[in-house]
DNA sequence: GTTGCCATGTAAGGTGTTACATGATTTA
DNA sequence: TAAATCATGTAACACCTTACATGGCAAC
C-alpha cells in the first residue's frame, strides 16, 4: 500500500492535477497521508514513467498552466490488482496510552486533569469529523454499492473516535469513584 | 512523544540494557511501533549525554558485557513532565479502508472474498492479543492505581480490534443481503 | 497593497524499518 | 555442528512532514 495506489484511485474518478490531488487527500480523513507536495508530485512522475497515467498540459487563458493526469488502461488494471491485494491490518499509534501507562508518576488530581484534556481533544475531533461529513457532499460514488461502501467506511472512522470518547469517560468516572473510596 | 520518553518509563521500573529495552518494546503491544535497535541505542546515548540516565558496565564471568542504564533524578523529573505534557490524538493508519474505498472496481464475489480475508486477519490478531495478555503476568504496577491503568489500557487496545471485527462482520452480512435483493 | 488561492516544484530533516556486522554462549 | 539467544552497534533506505521558492491572478 502506497500513496501511488490512492492516486490511481483518485484519478479513476476523474483526471486531476497534482494540486487537485493534494486537495483530495486533504478532504478525505481516512486517507491518512497529509498528501504532501513532495510525495504527490514525485509519485505522479513515477506513475507517468510506468505508463499508468498520461499527462496533458492545459494552458488556460487566465491563470497558471496545469498538468492534468489521466489513468490509462494499464493504470486501471493496476488499480484493480491493488484493490484485490492482501489486506493489511490497521496500525494504531496511540502516544497517549503510552503516556498514561506511566500515569502513576503523578497525583490523582493531575492525572484527572490530563484525562480531561484528552477527552476534550477527542470531543473536538468528533465535532470536526461530523462537520466535515456534512460538507462532504461530493462522494464520488458511481454505483449504489460504491456509495454504500463509502458510507460504511466514514461511519467506521467516526466510530473509532466515539469508542475513544466512551472509553475515556468511563475511565475518568471509575477513577473518580475509586478516589472517593 | 518520542521513544526517549518510553525508554525513561521502562527504566523507571528497573535498570535495563539496550537489549532488555528492545525486548520490552516488543512485549508491550501498545508501544510496539518504536523499538528498533537503531533508535534505542541512539536514544540511550542521547539520554546519557543529557544526564537523564547513568551507565554502568557489567562484565559477567560468562557472556558478553552489557551496558546497564539507570534513571537519574533528572530523568525521573523528565518522565513526570512528559506524563503531564499535552495529550496527542491517536493516529490511525488503515490501508484496508483505502483499498475498500475503491472496492467498486471489483465484482461482488471478489469483494466478499477480500472482506473475508480481512476478517480472518483481524480474528487471528485478536486471538494473539488474548494469548499474549494471558502470558503477560509481569505487569510492573507498583500501586493499585498503576495496575488499574495498565489493565484499562490493554483492554482498550483489544477493544479496538473487537470493534474492527464487529464492523467487518456487519458489513459482510449487509452486503450479502443487498446482493440477494 | 496585502492576503489568499491556483499551481508546480525543491530541500531539509525527522521517523521508522530492515538488513548487516561481530562475537560469545547456550541449547538441540 | 547447527541453531538460537545474548549483546552492541552501523548502514541503507523508505516514509512523511514542514518549510521554502516562484509566480500569476483575484478579491477585499
Amino acid at each position: 500500500m502506497s500513496i501511488r495506489h490512492a492516486i490511481l484511485g483518485f484519478l479513476s474518478w476523474r483526471p486531476m492535477s497534482g494540486y487537485d490531488l493534494k486537495k483530495a487527500f486533504g478532504d478525505v480523513e481516512f486517507i491518512h497521508w497529509a498528501g504532501s507536495n513532495n510525495q504527490i508530485y514525485h509519485a505522479l512522475v513515477e506513475l507517468h514513467h510506468r505508463g499508468l497515467v498520461t499527462q496533458t498540459i492545459e494552458n488556460p487563458e487566465s491563470g497558471p498552466s496545469r498538468k492534468v493526469y489521466h489513468v490509462t488502461d494499464a493504470g486501471r488494471e493496476a488499480l484493480r490488482e491493488w484493490v484485490l491485494s492482501p489486506p493489511e491490518l490497521p496500525q494504531l499509534r496511540h502516544p497517549f496510552l503510552i503516556q498514561l501507562a506511566w500515569g502513576d508518576q503523578v497525583e490523582s488530581a493531575e492525572l484527572d486533569e490530563l484525562l480531561a484534556r484528552y477527552e476534550d481533544e477527542v470531543r473536538v475531533k468528533l465535532l470536526m469529523l461530523r462537520e466535515q461529513s456534512k460538507r462532504m457532499t461530493h462522494t464520488p460514488a458511481n454505483t449504489p454499492r460504491g456509495a454504500f461502501l463509502w458510507e460504511r467506511i466514514t461511519t467506521h472512522w467516526s466510530a473509532f473516535y466515539e469508542q475513544e470518547l466512551a472509553w475515556i469517560r468511563t475511565l475518568r468516572a471509575d477513577l473518580d469513584a475509586h478516589r472517593k473510596d
